[in-house]
DNA sequence: AATGCCGGGGA
DNA sequence: TCCCCGGCATT
């Protein structure tokens, strides 16, 4: 452990990025754990604009800690959204019906090119990783992750191969409830839903047909959409490798809609209290008149949310000034 | 509570 | 011009 570095390499500039990402895997990889983390703190110490050293020491540490407990920090993104989804649609499946598997989800490969900003490469590991914090590949990381039920299982699927097309509200939407007879609808074969659901195994052809099943049948329910974030099983949010690790995400489905987030367990009170009756839909702008005094604040990860505060350093500088940020436009 | 970023301020 | 942050709108 005595991996010196002096100030220097903490100022930020492009030297800074590669000291960080060598040095830190590589001590952790000796002798870090043995309660020096506070030694990282070191050089540190006296740097000239104090306030900001502060500011830099903590994150300093924050990196530090985080590489440290999070041996294989290795995971990208995609495969944590994509482990999510897995999860949630073996766990799905597994309650019930053993029909097909196949998942409808579709992870946009790597964001639509728009690193230029000479900032920081990342460039590193395969389309989707981009920097792999602790050191990508090869020795100094025993462990691999080898999740449970992982993204692996399916990257194959996830070629390349189309670029877009294929994702519709069809997929998007049984992911949520139900089971699409897969295959691409191209072959005339004729997608079929299956409802999940405890020991109903009904099978319709469209989605709203079981949509409207689940909710009159199962929910006691009937009405206007409801649009809801992801599937949340109950005990799914377990794997995350905590610590930095962003993802790079495609664009959610025009309209989702689900029937209730419920846990598969029954019940059906359901307050009925109110329902979302105008789902805002994304389809047209009928006033277009008053030109939405409303800054949308764009979609999308910007550097801070991608990156993480631990990892400023690789924000684009318009980031790093809390200016309009200059990577990830929208 | 977290993000995105305008507006303003100090070298 | 480079760098940073208060503070507010947005999510
Ligand atoms: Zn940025």
């Amino acid at each position: 452990m005595t991996f010196t570095f002096q100030s220097e390499d903490l100022k930020r500039d492009s030297s800074k990025k590669m000291s960080l990402q060598h040095l830190f895997p590589l001590a952790v990889g000796e002798d870090m754990k043995t309660a020096d983390t506070k030694k990282a703190s070191w050089v540190l110490d006296h740097e000239k604009e104090n306030t900001r050293s502060i500011c830099l020491l903590e994150q300093k540490r924050k990196v530090v800690s985080s590489s440290i407990d999070v041996p294989p920090a290795r995971k990208s993104s995609e495969e944590l959204d994509m482990d999510k989804v897995t999860a949630a649609m073996v766990l799905t499946s597994l309650s019930t019906s053993p029909l097909v598997r196949s998942p409808p989800v579709r992870p946009n490969e790597g964001l639509s090119g728009s690193w230029k900003e000479g900032g920081c490469v990342p460039s590193s590991t395969g389309s989707s990783g981009y920097w792999s914090w602790g050191a990508p590949s090869d020795q100094s990381n025993p462990s691999t992750p080898s999740p449970p039920l992982s993204a692996d299982s399916f990257k194959p699927f996830r070629s390349p191969a189309q670029p877009d097309d294929g994702f519709d509200e069809a997929e998007a939407g049984n992911l949520l409830f139900d089971e699409p007879i897969p295959r691409k609808r191209k072959n005339s074969m004729k997608v079929m839903f299956k409802c999940l659901w405890k020991n109903c195994g009904k099978v319709l052809s469209t989605a709203a047909g079981i949509q409207k099943h689940i909710r009159t049948i199962h929910l006691g329910v009937f009405n206007g959409v409801l649009a809801t974030p992801p599937v949340t099983i109950p005990g799914s949010a377990k794997f995350t490798p905590n610590g930095s690790s962003f993802s790079i995400s495609w664009q959610s489905p025009p309209v989702t809609f689900t029937g209730i987030p419920v846990s598969p367990t029954h019940h059906h009170p359901v307050g009925t209290g109110e329902q979302r009756q105008h789902a805002h839909t994304v389809l047209s702008s009928p006033p277009r008149g008053t030109v939405s005094l409303r800054k949308p604040r764009g979609e999308g990860k910007k550097c801070r949310k991608v990156y993480g505060m631990e990892n400023r350093d690789m924000w684009c500088t318009a980031c790093r000034w809390k200016k309009a940020c200059q990577r990830f436009i929208d």
